[in-house]
RNA sequence: GCGGAUGUAGUUUAAUGGUAGAACCUCAGCCUUCCAAGCUGACUACGAGGGUUCGAUUCCCUUCAUCCGCUCCA
């Protein structure tokens, strides 16, 4: 099987339809993209069978839809607005730039360049006369922040009052809910909330098609638990990450875990599982042992109690966070790139094939008349029963051989094809995609056949 | 954001200071009874803006985007 190079599949999403550069006909804005019409599906896809096994098929596990704009004082408590964005200095003589604290961290690590202000940094830096790492010289400019968070206002005014922000990360919408969830569902210790949905970070991004993204989705949940439990838990659900990549049909030798060695302030245990792309390893999950920071700081920020009550012995406490989350987008990006295959044939013919589960297949079936004049009407109306359960598409366009590849390329894993016997006696004949093997059932049998066959 | 390279149909490409030719793809018609057949025809392009010029896809400037490297990635 070959590996697709990134400008192969950037080029293979466009052609099929999956993804599209974003504003594209105005020349296109970086690092944005568009979800085409297979692409969508593909997306949904993968997302419901997330939902499926994160939120459906595990106990207490629930899943909310928070706003995407929250109160500020949300990304105080979180620590966004104090640390979210990167004290940068550019090198006057050699025009480099550089985050300061980095430059302060590497000159001398015993500095603590994390407990300065910004007044602190560049007059460390100016005094100490720490040299730029590039060209030797020690001539910077003044620290600039740039906020990785992005800000909207609200109401006609823009004052620093109607600052709001888009949320850098989802996890705050499940915190800020603790106590909701809690109640309406009358949930006990341990139990999760999760959501679907998008974040927002102005970061200066490399390409990578759609890995890194000014825009992104993110499938995670939160899982409340009692300290104690909290290292268990997180070792599970490392674990039960990785099948579920697994079972998406990304490979095992394609997986690796990867323990952070730096962890941030709040986290007690920190691992990702990163899946080896066509550009290198690069991070599909996280798994992070948040403790009881998250609540503590909302707690003290909203000054709202976020303890829960042990019903067992009486104890109160603040829930340790053990944090589940996957990049939505990224994971599409890793399916497209694992299912990819250029396939060399018996007979030297090459074909390109997409090895996706039949769950995640934008289109379960394909309907193919074996000759337009003879058996388009019969086709369109078995087309019109099954969409009625499945996508469905339709194509009598071309001859067979031709209209079965087309299908190959964009994942269909089933192809039928409507003859003089389906007229005669009401059977087809159904295609499978990777083994191109075929089988004639009957047109009763073939909406049972094909949920059968799509299961997650 | 910095440095370098690039930008012609959906894709791969040709030529040119006088507005562009092809192949594949797509679509239609004919033909065709199961794995990219054939024939005929059709659609579609100089990334955007400005300048020089009688005239710019071509030269110049700006911008946008992509690729490579750096940087960034709580």
């Amino acid at each position: 099987m070959k590996n697709m190079s990134m400008e192969k599949l950037v080029a293979y999403c466009k052609q099929y339809g999956f993804i599209f550069q974003g504003s594209e006909i105005y020349g296109g804005l970086a690092n944005t993209w568009d979800y085409g019409p297979l692409g969508s599906r593909l997306k949904n896809n993968i997302k419901d069978s997330w939902r499926k096994r994160f939120i459906q098929e595990r106990d207490n596990a629930y899943e909310v839809d928070a706003a995407i704009l929250m109160h500020p004082r949300v990304w105080e408590a979180s620590g966004h607005v104090a640390s979210f964005s990167d004290p940068l200095v550019d090198c006057k003589s050699c025009k480099m730039r550089h985050r300061a604290d980095n430059l302060i961290d590497d000159f001398d690590p015993n500095a603590h360049a994390d407990g300065m202000t910004q007044e602190e940094m560049i007059s460390y830096i100016r005094e100490h006369k720490v040299p730029c790492p590039h060209c030797g010289k020690s001539d910077f400019t003044d620290i600039r922040q740039f906020n990785l968070m992005f800000e909207t206002h609200r109401g006609v005014t823009e004052d620093s009052k109607s600052k709001i922000y888009l949320r850098p990360e989802n996890a705050q919408g499940e915190y800020v809910n603790f106590l909701n969830v809690k109640r309406s569902m009358r949930a006990k210790l341990p139990f999760s909330i999760g959501q679907i949905g998008k974040a927002f970070r102005n970061e200066i991004t490399p390409g990578n098609f759609t890995f890194r993204t000014i825009e992104f989705e993110q499938m995670e949940y939160q899982t409340f638990c009692k300290e104690g439990t909290d290292s268990q838990l997180y070792q599970y659900f490392k674990d039960y990450a990785k099948r579920y990549f697994m079972d998406l049909g990304l490979k095992e030798e394609k997986l690796r875990f990867h323990d952070h060695e730096k962890l941030a302030h709040y986290a007690k245990e920190a691992c990702d599982i990163e899946y080896q792309f066509c550009f290198g390893w690069g991070e599909i999950n996280g798994t992070h042992n948040r403790t009881d920071y998250d609540l503590s700081r909302h707690q003290e920020y909203s000054s709202v109690s976020q303890e829960y009550l042990d019903p067992d012995t009486n104890d109160k406490f603040i829930p340790y966070i053990i944090e589940s989350t996957v990049g939505c987008d990224r994971l599409v990006l890793a399916i497209l790139d694992q299912a990819y295959e250029e396939e060399t044939l018996e007979n030297g013919d090459t074909r390109e094939v997409l090895h996706l589960h039949p769950y995640l297949a934008p289109y379960k079936v394909a309907i193919l008349p074996l000759m337009k004049k003879y058996h388009s009407e019969k086709a369109k109306e078995i087309c019109q029963q099954l969409s009625k359960e499945f996508f469905v598409t339709y194509d009598e366009t071309g001859s067979i051989g031709k209209r079965y590849r087309r299908q190959d390329a964009i994942g269909t894993p089933y192809c039928v094809t409507i003859d003089e016997q389906t007229l005669e006696n009401g059977t087809v004949t159904i295609r499978e995609r990777d083994t191109m093997q075929q089988e004639v059932i009957a047109l009763d049998a073939l909406n049972d056949y094909i949920k059968n066959k799509i299961k997650f």
